[in-house]
DNA sequence: ATGAGAAATAAAAACAGGTTGCATTAGTAA
DNA sequence: TTACTAATGCAACCTGTTTTTATTTCTCAT
């Protein structure tokens, strides 16, 4: 925590900023409400509330009558003001959301895209969802206050996918430096099991806790990490790239399931790994071999995460996570007698919204950042 | 960062913190410097000063004439009221210093104790060095503001050694009950690797690096971790345990020089390592065999750790830190072809210190974090 | 020695922001 | 209509910081 000294304006701003976070991502409170919960005379927030509400950071609503005495005036966060666009890049498809600053969605919207898809075309198809996604929430772009994208790869500190073995053409590709003109505003780029991770921790089944492990399985295996309670991404972004150690097994783990001998013909790729867990569930012994050897796999590279971090908890989440009922069961088999003190083990409920919510996550969080430091939060919302 | 609204009289103790922290660690400084550097007014200063002064937590030293204009007043933390205990336990010898609130350490003891003394020779002989680093630094027991001692082994969150191969009787003992009676302050308990990691941070290879993996490789082979500049302990304190992995090299990786064929009878356990390296430096085939296949099962834990974590900077300390001209290239050859962009790598210079001066850091930071906590730091000092 | 200049100290007045206390207002319930 | 409840608005007061001005104490040059 930085500490500076400074005058009774500092102390303003401050308590600007107290009652502003007050209002937060809450419904609307009174004068009264606000007073008992920053600890601050009713005087006081009622002059910083008229402050707050000139400067368009707040919004007056209409007296609610009903209760006994006379009715309070109710404030709110003004969050029809601003809003974040969030981007998921898939092998197989394009998300895009729109939230406003409380962290609702006002709109989504998935465009799906080929495979081979190549760098021009997919980053074209990233563009069209975008804007299909902004035109769907009648947000202009000058009402963007962030933007953030995921990805897979390890994506560098200046927005770079830098080593990225999902995507074709991918790799090398400046992604802030290409959707950065599109936009007016910053436009952050993260690995997408990070921000998977993020969610989880956000309003998934990581709420709370401080240290995560966020293991994501589908097309690919990776994990992303949250450190007390924040993304843990490393000096390059390549933080939970521990598939790349070959002695452990995640590079070889999807391939026990689409290699399953009794695959049909007419089962798309996406959909090979739900597809055997799937017979598994009934019981078919050459699938539950597939999920044995994956789960086996799955373990070894856990493991490993498990014990170099100590987490409080395991979130496992990606395709495979439809299928936790099968699944669960056989990597807590493997995972617990590698592990000095077996961890937590949970399965993402979040499906395939994970990424792209993620996303519009690390999106608010630049915005707060900025919203809640009481040194640079300006007088003004940007509008 | 927390934010809470309040009044002038927060205003008045975040002054005062701004203005205590001005001059911590610092040298003497005049009235004009704390101004310049805290941003406050003159008279400001001057009555924080005053305030602090009275209540102890500043002395007032001569004033130094020479310069031109009338001689400053000069002010410096008041370091000589409280001290801090370190402790390290290890297998052959236990160390204590003990250091003033500036850092400084004014006296330390080593003394011998025997690898196999089971838990009360071993203890004994903790409470005996103590007692004498404090008789020699004429510390009474009442001046000391927080003990700290590490360990090696697997430490939980209330201070109990829970998983340790290295010391005969250690499992189990709750270290901070046995020796929280000794005491009339809190009792920290830390895993020996973790002070090291923060030691090198504070004043070691890994000064002003957010993210670091400290290795220490002696007796046995483990691991501490710093992120964010903060040793990172994991839910059970079990972070950096990655040689429990026997996929991994670690647990084999010290018998490479143990088991040296041409080891002499009468070189002991703890410098058979440092026999091995000199041979080796000679180039003995042998011995440059042993450190080969060393360096090869340490650099798989690491790249374990570099790749679940992507640190800046890999730190190799504890006994091999003296080796670290012919061990260097070998584990940066194995190293490197395992990771996906290969990490700095240091060798500690702080030889057999580590990890009691990162018990004096890690009680220093204790009492930091109380002395600069804005709303607990109390007017006046223990005293 | 002695005066000029430099730099720190000391005291007073002005200013900004928050709190307490009291009167006022707008509803609900009998 | 009256009593009660709870929010509102205003004024006096308190705390803390800054600005301004005067004073002290030292060094350097004459």
């Amino acid at each position: 925590m930085t500490i500076s000294g400074g005058d009774t304006s500092r102390l303003r701003r401050i308590n600007l900023v107290t009652t502003l976070r007050a209002l937060r991502g809450q419904g609307p409170l009174s004068l009264t409400e606000v007073t008992r919960r920053t600890g601050l005379s009713r005087p006081t927030v009622e002059s910083l509330t008229e402050e707050l509400l000139g400067s368009g950071w707040l919004k007056e609503l209409p007296p609610q009558p009903g209760h006994m005495g006379r009715p309070a005036r109710l404030f709110s966060f003004h969050a029809t003001g601003d809003y974040v666009l969030g981007v998921d890049i898939g092998s197989y498809s394009i998300r895009a959301a729109v939230a406003d600053l409380d962290g609702t969605v006002v709109a989504s919207r998935t465009e799906r895209v080929s495979a081979d898809a190549g760098r021009s075309v997919r980053l074209a198809a990233v563009r069209a969802t975008a804007v299909k996604a902004l035109a769907s929430a009648e947000v202009g772009s000058a009402q963007l206050a962030t933007v953030c994208v995921g990805t897979t790869g390890v994506v560098s500190h200046d927005g770079r996918v830098k080593r990225c073995v999902g995507l074709p053409e991918w790799d090398g590709l400046d992604l802030a430096g290409e959707l950065g003109a599109d936009f007016d505003c910053p436009v952050l780029v993260e690995n997408d099991c990070n921000l998977a991770a993020l969610t989880e921790g956000w309003i998934g089944e990581a709420q709370g806790v401080d240290d995560v492990a966020f293991v994501l399985s589908g097309v690919r295996t990776g994990a992303g990490l949250l450190i007390g309670g924040r993304v843990h991404r490393g000096r390059g972004g390549a933080a939970g790239e521990i598939g790349a150690l070959p002695l452990l097994g995640w590079h070889r783990a999807t391939s026990h399931l689409t290699g399953y001998p009794k695959m049909p013909a007419d089962i798309l790729p996406q959909e090979a790994a739900e597809y055997v867990f799937a017979q598994a569930r009934t019981g078919e012994p050459a699938a539950r071999w597939a999920v044995e050897q994956y789960a086996h796999d799955l373990a070894e590279g856990i493991a490993a995460l498990v014990l170099a971090l100590d987490p409080e908890l395991v979130v496992i989440g990606g395709g495979v996570s439809r299928s936790g009922d099968v699944l669960l069961e056989p990597l807590r088999r493997h995972l617990d007698p590698l592990c000095l003190e077996p961890p937590a083990l949970a399965v993402s409920t979040l499906s395939d919204q994970a990424v792209v919510l993620g996303a519009v996550r690390l999106a608010l969080d630049h915005v707060d950042a900025r919203l809640y430091d009481v040194d640079t939060m300006l007088p003004e919302p940007s509008s």
